[in-house]
DNA sequence: TCTGGGGTCCTAGGACCC
DNA sequence: TCTGGGGTCCTAGGACCC
């Protein structure tokens, strides 16, 4: 058996944790440049607002209903995550953690009959000590597990975790599950599900095995054998290993002409990586730099270009150095750039690192200690950045820039709880 | 006027090899 | 006139996830 934990509209749910009058309140997050909305409240939902939307196309939406709009905060609802996590982490086995407000835990230890009423004490736990509320669904395997995280954040009468170990109500959960709601079955295969008369999860899975090696792919044959009870995903991918690859990219709040502009940004992308990449004690041989004007207007232009390190590196200058060499390969002079990012690829960890025979390995380590002075510099202030490389600008580039309240990280930031009258019995009373 | 950011995996097709 | 068979590796693009 396996658990999936699922944070309920988590950015939000952070946001509330602090801003209590915010409950039971519509509220959207915003992404970058306040351009899209990336998470919002039940109330919000239910007014038909949907992830991913630009802002100007619901203007009037969220004016008449009075929707409390928020940039994001991400070192906050990161920092929340940790605590999530580590919650977690002390009341269940093989914690697995698989995005910011997701993450798996093992079931096989607790008997069947106690695991409702083990997974409600976690879902309490959590509330209780961090804030968070969040919905546990428990099954065979991972597919399934989401389907019943679903039915807990659904129904209330779940109090939190919904528990799939049997084929009726396997059958049952299938049943009222529509295709697309299927994890790893998106709005393109939907689609296609839909048009061989495939509805709903049930249909599908009821389809015979020899139907879905022929006509589908092996992705859709793992879901299909998922969802009939079989285990085939994440078992082999909970061997730990470096990340893949890292990106730092941006959209642009104005429009942006010149290649000085575009190095600017790209430098600072770059050194961005090559932090993260010192942070998991990683190097990379390969980073590739991507470049794009406004997607939605016509003469659109975008090109990647990749260039290999010949040694594996995590400096920022050399990769600073390699990003902005690489961005003048593709850069075209007379477009409006909107965006650019910046990945590194070809990931390796400290262990595996081979260095060239001809390096000046003095150098290297001088290199070395330069650069891990510079992260712990900036890694003991709250704001970042406080020492930087010379050629990199320390300001955004054409982005519009907000101060977060950091709550849980910056001892200004610590809200005030005011004491009120004990006798105050009002609902203002007891929310202060 | 205004349209997010960060990942993973799979597949098809090309280049190359024997 | 007729143009094999089997394999690997790499890359770009598509689809999906949160």
């Amino acid at each position: 058996m396996t658990g999936l934990i699922d944070c309920n509209n988590f950015f939000v749910s952070c946001e509330r944790v602090f801003r209590p009058e915010l409950r039971d309140k519509p509220v959207i997050v915003l992404g970058n440049n306040d351009g899209c909305v990336v998470a919002m409240s039940n109330e919000a939902k239910a007014l038909g607002i949907t992830r991913g939307i630009p802002l100007f196309k619901i203007r009037d939406i969220v004016s008449r209903h009075n929707i409390t709009t928020l940039s994001g905060n991400h070192r906050l609802y990161k920092d929340m995550s940790s605590r999530v996590m580590m919650t977690l982490a002390s009341l269940a086995d093989g914690l697995e953690i698989s995005s910011i407000d997701e993450a798996y835990i093992n079931l096989d230890a607790v008997d069947d009959d106690e695991l409702p009423a083990y997974g409600q004490s976690i879902v309490k736990t959590i509330r209780k000590n961090v804030g968070i509320p969040v919905s546990l669904g428990m099954a065979p395997t991972r597919t399934l597990a989401k389907i019943a995280a679903r039915f807990a954040k659904k129904y209330p009468g779940y109090k939190g975790a919904c528990l799939i170990n049997n084929s009726d109500k396997m059958t049952k959960a299938l049943c009222l599950t529509g295709i697309g709601d299927v994890w790893g079955i998106g709005r393109r295969l939907s689609e296609r599900l839909k048009a061989h008369g495939l509805n709903t999860a049930l249909d599908f899975a009821q389809l015979p095995k020899e139907i879905i090696r022929d006509r589908y792919n092996i992705n859709l044959e793992r879901v299909w054998r998922e969802l009939n009870g079989e285990a085939c995903i994440g078992i082999e991918e909970s061997i730990d290993g470096p990340q893949k690859s890292l990106t730092c990219s941006r959209t642009f709040a104005t429009e942006v002409y010149t290649i000085d502009e575009l190095n600017d940004a790209v430098a600072q992308y770059a050194a961005y990586v090559a932090e993260r990449l010192r942070r998991h004690d990683c190097h990379c041989t390969a980073i590739s730099v991507y470049i794009a004007t406004n997607r939605f207007k016509e003469s659109y232009y975008s090109n990647i270009a990749q260039h290999r390190i010949p040694e594996a590196t995590n400096d920022t200058s050399i990769l600073c150095k390699e990003a902005k060499s690489a961005l003048a390969t593709i850069f075209r002079p007379g477009y409006g750039y909107k965006r650019a990012g910046v990945t590194a690829t070809q990931i390796i960890d400290g262990n595996g690192l081979q260095q060239s025979l001809f390096s000046d390995h003095d150098d290297l380590k001088k290199r070395k200690r330069l650069m891990s002075a510079l992260d712990k510099i900036n890694s003991e202030f709250t704001s970042h950045d406080k020492v930087h490389v010379a050629s990199i600008p320390s300001k955004s580039i054409a982005m519009k820039e907000h101060t977060p309240r950091l709550y849980t990280s910056r001892m200004s930031d610590i809200i005030d709880i005011k004491c009120t009258d004990r006798s105050d019995n009002t609902k203002a009373g007891k929310e202060n």
